[in-house]
DNA sequence: TGAGTGATGCAG
DNA sequence: TGCATCACTCAT
């Protein structure tokens, strides 16, 4: 499967977002490539978007988001669960995708509806915190040939603190999917 | 609907 | 320093 470049994370984070679904989230572990397709997204447009991790401004956390596209955001929430995003768009735009569900595809341990089970699943973790995409180990591969996508947008989950952010249509996923993790 | 869990960021 | 908060999940 043929890895995305850097341009296609060099983007607004919408249109990163969309195009996100339906490809292939690869991460090579122990000699095992486990894969799951992307089937549920939410996008964090940048620091003036008070979902977002980056309207704290530039801290340890938020590095990587403020950093080049093409890379792994990792946080831990609530103490116990990680969720996995991509950064998108030029340096110090800090706009990022955060990756929701997968479709299983092989070697996925449990279920991948949902951030947290997604990156269980997938074993990833802080140590994966600014991972370079270009990279062999954690990547997104094209699916080819692409099959055309019903895609619903809806309000992101969990930020209801965020005002009227909060009901901006930044959630996308595949519709009538089954693996999405709240249809 | 509410508990669990610990890093984070801000107030002091 | 201390404390409220949190892009979640699971059991009631």
């Amino acid at each position: 499967m043929r890895k995305l470049d850097r341009a296609f994370y060099d983007r607004d984070a919408q249109l990163v977002a969309r195009d996100l679904l339906g490809r292939y989230l690869v991460h090579r572990v122990g000699g095992l490539e486990r894969v799951g397709r992307i089937v549920e997204v939410e996008a964090y447009l940048g620091p003036h978007d008070l979902a977002a991790h980056s309207s704290k401004g530039l801290t340890p956390r938020t590095r990587v988001m403020f950093g080049a596209p093409g890379h792994a955001y990792v946080y831990l929430i609530y103490g116990m669960h990680h969720c996995v995003n991509v950064v998108t768009e030029a340096e110090g735009r800090a706009s990022a995708v955060l990756l929701r569900a997968l479709e299983p595809v092989s070697h996925l341990e449990g279920r991948t509806q949902g951030p947290g089970l997604l990156c269980k699943a997938m074993g990833l973790d802080l140590r994966h915190n600014g991972a370079d995409l270009l990279g062999d180990d954690l990547y997104v591969a094209e699916a080819l040939p692409m099959p055309p996508l019903r895609i619903v947008r809806r309000p992101r989950i969990g930020v209801d603190y965020a005002g009227h952010w909060a009901r901006r249509l930044l959630r996308f996923y595949i519709r009538d999917n089954r693996w999405v993790s709240k249809p």
